[in-house]
DNA sequence: TTCATTTGAGCAATCGATAGCACAAACATG
DNA sequence: CATGTTTGTGCTATCGATTGCTCAAATGAA
């Protein structure tokens, strides 16, 4: 691979002088940089980043830790989190843990070996102590979830208050029966909207007998098996709200097999908003997360951060972005009982 | 950050010990590796990948490149890549181009400085030949659609057969005038693709006029307005066939708005196969792209390549793999007329 | 006790880019 | 003509890990 010293040699000139001249250092003259510039350009010369980084410290990498890049969720956030990066001139480094601590320790002590700039990353369910400890090291931010680490930087959506106004819109309709099918609360996220669901039902004073919660994993399949399990119950619930896309899915599948007319029979409101919620007949109403805005605004800030000194460097900062109700047709108000 | 040296100053030993001793160098007794190990664990110490690099060569990075990390198709490939490459310690490094000529040049040229150990990618529509004269420097190896490049290295999917096996599985079924929908050819993936559809015809010594052809972008919107466009047609078509998932999703929200059965008054045949597919009502049939058994096998190629002495490299190696036929419920014989 | 051999560890160079300092040549000023 | 100043380059150390070579101490054999 050719290096400055070949530059050096083809045009006898000394290293220091072609290194100074590619970086347009006022004291080399411009017939030099010139000449410089065409030898550097003939011989297809790209700097070293290792070499440069060890001289002048961190690197132009920025590590992001996802638990599936499959999931909508987690892909929208890798594509705005590049976009932004990339204006920066910052490159991603990809790791993705499959929600496996030890794979996200792996990932996050090699990231720490490549001296990233920083990482960000959205935290595995059980994440390790070393990997908490290995993060230390490094300047990142966490997202979406929220797993207390040795600082306390943080950009989220509003779980619970986007699943409270959801429960309201549906209360609001006249449903007071209503289903929550969602992954287990193992997640601080998974919590956040559970809590919001009750509070709808509190802060009216309803019983939290009328809500039905169906907690296990988030796929279609559990989707699917909650709902035939809720349509067996006698006098079953009107509404349902679902905790994630893949759910949602398998709840208006097993609604349409079930000859459950929605929003006639019973309304649905899917928590994000993949392509097929707006294509689906009836158009499906949803809470959309602000992925893209949140990702955005979250590399901004660390981008910034990632500039600041040391000492002027904030030790803590939680910032919540809004989800948005979209109201589409597969709600409305229950059948007279 | 810690160092060697830091290791070495609090033990009293050299730098170059410290190095052997982590190194499991059997020259180190075994109590000094316990005490250095020891130390290295109690400060923290994490290796520099970039010096380490520096010195021997190659670094563990991959660079990987797409167009696009949303569409389903590609998010299964950085997922079974990053797997992969997991495995043997490489880590990959993202760039999403949004099939930009100027985005992906630029990361290119920071894959090479950042010196990666290759780079796997998918190359935008209109690869610039900058980008190829820097490829020319680092191994790579091109996935799913083919600019020929300085090399010939290549991994991608039967996209005219599998089409091609589509086409005639509705012409058994009785169908003759059949609908194609599609993103426009200028990929090499979407001509690969058309052909074999029309290839399907000509091997029967059926007429090419009774395959309607609908060019355009691999949006869900453009499905919706083709299939409203066929709709409108006196005589129209009795099945289609979709060339990507985005637009089998407008396809069918057409037909169920227009009230056309699937698969009574016509069949649907999808190409992709994301979960929705097999959830919607009718189960969509489709053809599955063996992305992730296409992914691995690269990346397993790949890393074998990259081990590979420079003399005993193969300058041409094309693969493909097979697609498969999922029939689910929305084909079947055309209504009498 | 002396010499040969094994064992354990240090010195110094290396990779590529950069930056402080030194220095020669060209020029201006008295 | 002598001295000061500007301009353009080169020399060399530096970052951190690695490695060939050197060397001292410990061990064994005669």
């Amino acid at each position: 691979m050719v290096t400055t010293k070949d530059i050096a040699i083809k045009l006898g000139f000394s290293v220091s002088t072609i290194g100074r001249a590619l970086s347009g250092d006022p004291r080399i003259s411009e017939k030099t940089k010139l000449a410089v510039r065409a030898a550097a350009e003939e011989l297809g010369y790209v700097g070293n980043m290792a070499a440069r980084m060890m001289r002048g410290g961190s690197s132009n990498l920025i590590g992001l830790i996802l638990p599936d890049i499959q999931n909508d969720f987690f892909a929208s956030i890798a594509q705005a989190l590049s976009q932004s990066c990339d204006r920066q001139g910052y490159r991603i480094v990809l790791s993705i843990t499959g929600d496996d601590p030890e794979t996200e320790m792996r990932h996050i002590h090699d990231f720490v070996g490549a001296r990233v700039a920083g990482i960000i990353l959205v935290p595995s369910a059980d994440m390790k102590r070393e990997s908490i400890a290995l993060l230390r090291q490094v300047q990142h931010v966490q997202l979406l979830r929220y797993a207390s680490g040795p600082d306390d930087l943080w950009f989220g959506i509003d779980d619970g208050d986007a699943m409270e106004r959801a429960t309201n819109h549906l209360l609001d309709l006249g449903h007071r029966r209503i289903a929550y099918v969602a992954a287990s609360d193992r997640l601080s996220t998974g919590r956040r909207r559970l809590r919001g669901v009750q509070e709808a039902y509190r802060k009216r004073d309803l019983p939290l007998s009328d809500l039905s919660v169906f907690l296990d994993t988030p796929t279609a399949t559990w989707g699917e098996r909650a709902i035939n399990e809720m349509l067996s119950i006698a006098d079953h619930p009107t509404a349902i709200l679902s905790g994630s896309a893949h759910v949602t899915m398998g709840m208006i599948a097993s609604l349409r097999r079930a000859k459950v007319d929605i929003p006639g029979q019973m309304s649905v409101i899917g928590f994000g908003d993949p392509n097929w919620c707006e294509w689906w007949q009836p158009p499906i109403t949803v809470i959309r997360p602000p992925i893209q805005s949140l990702a955005t605004s979250c590399a901004l800030w660390f981008m910034d951060r990632l500039r600041t000194p040391e000492d002027r460097l904030v030790s803590s900062y939680h910032a919540t972005s809004s989800s948005e109700l979209v109201l589409r047709d597969s709600t409305g108000r229950p059948a007279r009982s």
